[in-house]
DNA sequence: CTGTTAGCGCGTTCAC
DNA sequence: GTGAACGCGCTAACAG
């Protein structure tokens, strides 16, 4: 294959001289500018077809100030959460006409630090955040060059952010009053409250929501870790060995439900018929023939497409109040929930 | 909270007028320029601190016509597939100070098309594709504008392209020398040819290899079509039912070896004692406590971490062969094959 | 070692 | 309707 040398690639300046006009008034045509006389107009746009122009999306953010890309910083972008919420900003986005320029930072606070740099370097027109960490000294840096911003599924501290979130304690109390509802009363909970804010809540909501329904709340089954089966096997091992064993398992994600119906099956155990369990989140995988979970739905799609048509709307008119919304979650019973069985296991 | 007008973002100009030097020299600064006199570089780095300021990447892509950006496209980002592959991207480029922009087609020709043109518009230094599609002019697109391609896992039609993909034959070549030499000898394969290359190579590879062994391709066993659950149970069901029914079961994809391995668990077989199953892709699910699933691993992350150094070497290095690199699958041994029972079922 | 000058490619006045 | 001139913020010659 010969190597071609091909020209640099041509700018709205080699239009112009091609179509025998102006250099601003191919830029006219290329923006939509009505007054143009059809002929001209003819002209620019047949040069450009010949000279494979392509407009310099470079020198037009420069000039205008504006890039038309939203920035998006996720936790990790392998965790099912992230990238779908990841894939409905995209497509969302898309039809808006802004590119969305997505960094996750794998739970490192360096990467989070640098993503915010980077985003600040490229002139993001706003960011989109749905990952926090202690230290949220980057995040002041958006504020101080006017970025909008728009946290979701993240409460920060600050009172005057803009974010959409979900009421996670109303989550753990629905599901709190499913099991009570079904006539169980030993309920043990998995819990993670040191993970992220979002999970604290459904944590502190459960608690709530005990003591509302004045059920007893057994400290020794009440698991506070991760969702790695080694370290969950072991937990329901022990609480199901328990004179006063818990007939049902509340959760604080789906990861962790999954992880338990499992240990739960390789005990011996039936779901639901000897133990219900409910999850949190409706991850994809919850749905699965294989899992049918029962878990509270967070409405994920509807916070992140919210989070982005409001975030633009910050972009686009900069004088607006802080927008925070709450959205409600939902119960979705699928099938490892049931009425609790009589005789004691 | 007042509202606080703040000043525009500082530029080099700002920084070169406090620092009481030349604008020229605030560049050098920043780039690392060596020979600068101790304190004027320090009087510079702190009229940097005091205003705030932040480099203008947009502006300094401009004039070096080099973006540090590369765009990925990938079929569909919640896919975990292309999520993991994201992931992998993002982290590898970061420590090379490389942005990545991703897009993805949501298996949809407009989208792909629009991407590309996005990333033309933006300049991005290099593209790594993972998804093409029948009409690929687009993609002709990129070279016209001489933008360093890289496919990774599709191999496009051309000879000359750069990429890397898995050997996909030999994949399901190990699946079936593994079930041979367990002793199975009827083998029915789910294939899935129309999706994509790479699956019909799967499914090629399994006639192949059938031939080569001297085993039966019995055409009544052997699927051809997606991974959803309720395509699959019927087929699986049918199967089992014959009086020669397979004693084991191979996929194209692990997402299809997880619904086979949960029909036949709903008919009545034990895994791996009655049936064996081998998938194809060591998704991460795949290693789940709960399917430990024996699959060909198609060594994504070399794949990917190879794709996007190699695309740097392309994008900084323009006189280059073409790289086309072919890697081996290697065969994940867990819990879902075993020596073929005695008696038929 | 540092400053001057000239663009990078485009949108935007302001004239005509 | 159209064009000339300017500037967005920065790097890259070329002087000194």
């Amino acid at each position: 294959v010969r190597v071609i040398y091909m020209k640099k690639k041509a700018t709205t300046i080699d239009v112009a001289r091609k179509a025998g006009v102006s250099q601003t008034t191919v830029s006219r045509v290329l923006n939509g500018y009505s007054h143009i006389k059809e002929e001209t107009r003819e002209a620019v746009l047949k040069a450009i077809e010949e000279l494979e122009f392509s407009p310099n999306e470079i020198a037009r953010s420069m000039v205008k100030q504006k890039t038309r890309t939203i920035g998006v910083i996720l936790g990790d972008i392998s965790n099912p959460f992230y990238a779908e919420a990841a894939n409905i900003i995209i497509t969302n986005a898309r039809e808006k006409n802004y590119d969305v320029f997505i960094s996750d930072t794998d739970y490192c606070y360096d990467a989070f630090d640098k993503n915010i740099r980077t985003m600040i370097g490229n002139r993001v027109d706003g960011v989109l955040i749905a990952a926090i960490y202690k230290k949220e000294s980057s995040i002041n840096e958006l504020f101080k060059y006017k970025i909008p911003v728009m946290f979701f599924n993240v409460l920060p501290h600050g009172k005057e952010h803009n974010y959409i979130i979900a009421n996670n304690k109303r989550g753990s109390d629905l599901a709190v009053k499913h099991l009570k509802d079904l006539g169980h009363t030993k309920i043990s909970m998995l819990s993670y409250p040191s993970k992220y804010p979002s999970y604290y809540l459904r944590y502190q909501g459960f608690l709530e929501s005990m003591k509302k329904y004045m059920l007893p709340i057994d400290e020794d089954v009440l698991f506070k870790g991760g969702y790695i089966y080694e370290e969950i096997y072991p937990f329901v091992k022990e609480a199901l060995k328990r004179s006063d064993a818990p007939t049902c398992f509340i959760t604080t994600t789906d990861q962790q439900a999954i992880a338990v119906m499992d240990s739960v099956k390789k005990l011996g155990f039936n779901v639901p018929k000897d133990i219900s369990i409910v999850g949190f989140g409706n991850i994809e995988l919850s749905s699965h023939p294989y899992f049918e979970l029962t878990t509270v739905s967070i409405q994920k799609k509807t916070m992140v497409q919210l989070a982005l048509e409001k975030l633009i709307l910050l972009v686009e008119d900069d004088q607006q109040e802080p927008i925070q919304i709450v959205l409600e979650p939902e119960l979705i019973i699928r099938k490892t929930t049931s009425t609790r069985r009589k005789k004691s296991i």
